[in-house]
RNA sequence: GGGCGCAUAGCUCAGCUGGGAGAGCGUCCGCUUCACGCGCGGAAGGUCACAGGUUCGAGCCCUGUUGCGCCCACCA
């Protein structure tokens, strides 16, 4: 064994032996628990990212934990075909050779995506592998595998049977690049600096105007109403009458509606249902006509008569000017807002009304909510269940269709005459009609709507009978990031009780965002971000793997190396304990607990005690405590276990040795056991160098807590001495007060320094002392000493005499407080004795 | 605009139901080169963001202020 672990030898070869198992597939056979977590598949376009480095450190943690705790465990590995992002990527390419995917034809584009697939593969998953982590590689799924899309297609048709799914015109978020409409939760607001117009629209017969202020004077061209307030006494006698729209002299009907607000702006607001979500909805409940008076191609239609096909940033420029010209415009105004972007082309959004697949998940959500109300479902940590409950609790419909090729086409087949059929195959004819002459739906879902049914029809759904489903299906946990509570976790939810009957967790882990080291998100145009494979690469992955999940403990934490070198020497102090064991021990005796030094005791006992509060911290999902209490652990057994084994391997007495070696190989063990879901490869390695026929350290059982090594005496008595060891070893003149019969103990002989003096009292102490010192020196240290003694000796009588604290203060407060007095006073007693002497 | 959260040592962060301010890194001092210099021991370093309040007692509870982050959101 070199003297240092080498990460970059050590990892791929371990790896490999890990994968021949094949027990990253599960083992269905076993008749153990099975063990389940949905692994949140990452776009095909993905590279690893901290995020994903974080996830897949945390759940591998869990799945190797619980393998070696004899469960089944199946981690499904897969990618998602990320529709709208990957045509994000082409059309990009696309435009660098001046091309869209218009000119390429439905076929010939979808062909392009494909090859671009299988060039790039799915590096993410290669990447995974590079952490260690034993997702299913052999069954790994692809959102637009022939039996996935059957899963989705087989969702859509069901759903439509009940209802839930519907064609209707409504305004939908219309991306002009993408040329497509995309999901409420891929729009992005963003800060704008815009100019709030107000227009005076003239009274049908009088002389009369209402002013209106809008930031998007374009869009008065394609009006249909004016909204007042109902108790607005300015306008009251305005509701009924017409009023005219400027520029194309369109009479409209001056409405009450209670959303106007009466303070805002003039009080009076233009009703465009075409082009504002408020305004569809109001023009919804007063039966208001729904004008377009911009296209899809972001320019203006036919209906804006002059303004006709301009762009909608210059038609605006256009409609002021005229408005001005008419002298209709009133005052012009800064005005800062927040307008929506395509989260994946950074276009403004518009607003447009248009024919389009919806989901009403009003039913779906109310079911789901309950689960999670009722407790069944525990969000970790249950402060993010707020974020899920105010989505939920405001459900809307879902616009499922996108005018995209890259996906699942809608199930959807026409006939000339409109009516529509929905099968999962092509049916010959219109289920109405009859006719033969059908099309298809031409667009595609939303990809949210197939990862919604990840957990079930990865595992065989829709077949109902196949095996995994029964055996695999509900897992157990999720963890993600909270960016995706409402678009994945909380659709998982729905159809996993509307499809399966259950939920498909029951716990939700919402991971912490890891920031860049400016306090921002990382993000790659603010090129603040650190790339994880570079971690993996320079420190190793057991490295990234502890740093991360040490740095996981808030909502939000800064990024920090350090906590990746620190892995780094975690891992390096293993290999050398390691190291030591194997070239210094007796290794011809079997591991055992044995010793009973107090040395011995103690370090079984903190064995005991790290085992029970690192497995106590991982169940509770809380990563961060668990490792450093793994750390200080570790740590523990090599300073002070390790150096005092030293003199008893090297001494004469035979007996003492072996039982040294057999307690340290039993230890070493159960170290590496406890360490091995967190940092897998090394513990690997070190694994196979310990003597004997050794597997592998991953299909070991776990090692069960062992609590009958607790001994809490032992472990008080030998922590105080470590203390009081340290103290000794930096301040030579220091008094060691330790139990009857350490002086004997290994602990103390391997580690007092060598130039001071052991000797043990009449009462049972230890008095280490100095062999020589400047006595000025001592008795200023001594003085300072009994400053502070006196100091606390003050403050706790006067606790103690504090009428009030003996009434408040629980009773182990005050029993503290007396205790603390005692100390002091023999303290003080003792440090005046030696300033005399 | 709403929600969640953060402000504690030079840095990154712990501090459970209120009861003697902590860890790792960094710095400095000492030790050690026969597992590990990615080592061992120690020390210095903090008005616990600010202002009020409750309490015998507040980093922790309450109110307000300031700064920051993330998520969500249909006010012209």
């Amino acid at each position: 064994m070199d003297a240092r672990y080498d990460h970059v030898s050590a990892e791929q070869p371990i790896f490999a032996r890990w994968e021949a198992t094949g027990v990253f597939a599960g083992r269905p056979d076993s008749g153990l628990e099975p063990y389940v977590i949905a692994f949140p598949p990452p776009n095909v376009t993905g590279e690893l990212h901290m995020g994903h480095a974080l996830n897949g450190a945390f759940q591998d943690t869990l799945i190797r934990l619980r393998r070696m705790q004899g469960r089944d465990t199946l981690w499904i590995c897969g990618t998602d075909h990320a529709s709208i992002a990957v045509h994000a990527v082409i059309e990009k390419q696309l435009r660098a050779e001046g091309l869209t995917r218009f000119d390429l034809g439905r076929e010939r584009f979808l062909e392009r995506v494909r090859r671009w697939r299988e060039d790039t593969g799915a590096t993410i998953i290669q990447q995974l592998k590079g952490l260690g982590c034993t997702l299913d590689y052999d069954h790994e799924r692809f959102t637009m595998d022939e039996g996935y899309v059957r899963a989705v297609l087989t969702m859509f048709v069901r759903l439509y049977r009940k209802g839930y799914i519907y064609r209707d015109n409504r305004l939908i978020n219309w991306c002009p690049t993408c040329a497509s409409s995309i999901s409420d939760l891929e729009v992005r607001y963003e800060h704008a600096h815009d100019t709030l117009y107000e227009v005076r629209y003239p009274i049908k017969s009088s002389n009369e105007f209402v002013t209106v202020a809008t930031v998007r004077p374009e869009t008065i061209l394609a009006d249909t109403a004016v909204a007042v307030h109902p108790d607005d006494d300015r306008y009251r006698h305005l509701v009924g009458r017409t009023a005219i729209v400027p520029l194309v002299d369109r009479e409209v009907p001056i409405i009450a509606d209670p959303y106007v607000k009466m303070d805002f702006g003039t009080g009076a607001l233009k009703i465009t249902p075409g082009h504002d979500l408020n305004d569809f909805e109001i023009g919804r409940r007063h039966g208001l006509p729904e004008l377009s008076a911009i296209g899809y191609d972001g320019r203006m239609t036919a209906l804006a008569g002059e303004f006709a096909g301009l762009p909608v940033g210059e038609a605006r420029q256009r409609v002021r000017d005229a408005l001005f010209a008419e002298r209709l415009l009133g005052r012009e105004q800064d005005y800062e807002h927040e307008v929506g972007h395509c989260d994946r082309t950074g276009d403004r959004i518009e607003p447009l009304i248009s024919l389009q697949w919806f989901m009403n998940m009003d039913e779906l959500a109310a079911a789901a909510n309950a689960e999670v109300r009722s407790g069944r479902v525990r969000f970790i940590p249950p402060n993010q269940a707020n974020t899920y409950f105010s989505w939920m609790d405001n459900i809307r419909p879902w616009c499922i269709s996108r005018q995209l090729w890259w996906g699942h086409q809608i199930p959807v087949w026409y006939c000339p005459d409109g009516h529509q059929t929905v099968e999962l195959d092509e049916p010959a004819a219109c289920a109405t009609c009859g006719s033969t002459a059908l099309e298809r739906d031409p667009d595609v879902l939303d990809t949210w709507f197939s990862s919604a049914l990840w957990p079930f029809a990865t595992i065989g759904w829709p077949d109902e009978d196949d095996p995994r489903l029964q055996r695999y299906y509900p897992g157990v946990v999720l963890t993600t990031a909270r960016e995706i509570i409402n678009l994945w976790v909380a659709r998982m939810l729905m159809t996993g009780i509307e499809f399966m009957g259950d939920v498909p967790f029951t716990d939700v882990v919402i991971n912490a965002t890891i920031l860049a080291s400016d306090g921002r998100r990382m993000s790659k145009s603010l090129r603040n971000g650190v790339d994880p494979l570079e971690l993996v690469a320079s420190h190793g992955a057991d490295a990234t793997r502890y740093g991360l999940l040490k740095m996981s403990s808030t909502q939000d934490v800064r990024f920090s190396e350090g906590m990746i070198a620190e892995g780094a020497r975690f891992a390096n102090k293993l290999w050398n304990a390691a190291r030591f064991v194997v070239t210094q021990a007796d290794t011809s005796v079997a591991p055992a607990p044995a010793g009973d030094d107090p040395a011995d005791c103690w370090v079984r006992s903190r064995l005991a005690a790290a085992l029970e509060e690192v497995l106590r911290l991982i169940d509770a999902y809380d990563f961060s405590a668990a490792v450093k209490a793994l750390y200080a652990f570790v740590f523990d057994f090599c300073d002070w276990y390790i150096e005092a084994a030293k003199p008893r391997l090297q001494g004469s007495d035979a007996a003492a040795r072996r039982d040294v070696s057999a307690n340290l190989l039993w230890t070493l063990e159960r170290i590496l056991g406890l360490t091995h879901p967190i940092c897998p490869f090394v513990t690997e390695a070190v694994w196979s160098h310990l003597p004997g026929e050794r597997g592998l350290l991953m299909l070991e059982p776990f090692p069960v807590p062992v609590a009958e090594h607790r001994d809490p005496a032992a472990e008080a008595d030998v922590q105080a001495a470590i203390a009081a060891i340290s103290q000794a070893r930096s301040t030579p003149d220091v008094r060691l007060v330790l139990p009857r019969g350490f002086a004997a103990a290994a602990l103390v002989r391997a580690l007092v320094p060598r130039q001071t003096e052991v000797v043990e009292d009449e009462v049972g102490t230890v008095v280490i002392e100095a062999a020589a010192e400047d006595p000025a020196e001592v008795r200023a240290r001594l003085e300072e000493r009994l400053a502070h003694a006196h100091a606390e000796l003050d403050r706790a009588r006067g606790k103690l005499a504090n009428e009030r604290f003996i009434a408040g203060a629980p009773a182990e407060v005050a029993e503290a407080e007396r205790a603390k007095v005692a100390r002091f006073e023999v303290e003080v007693r003792e440090l005046e004795e030696r300033l005399r002497g």
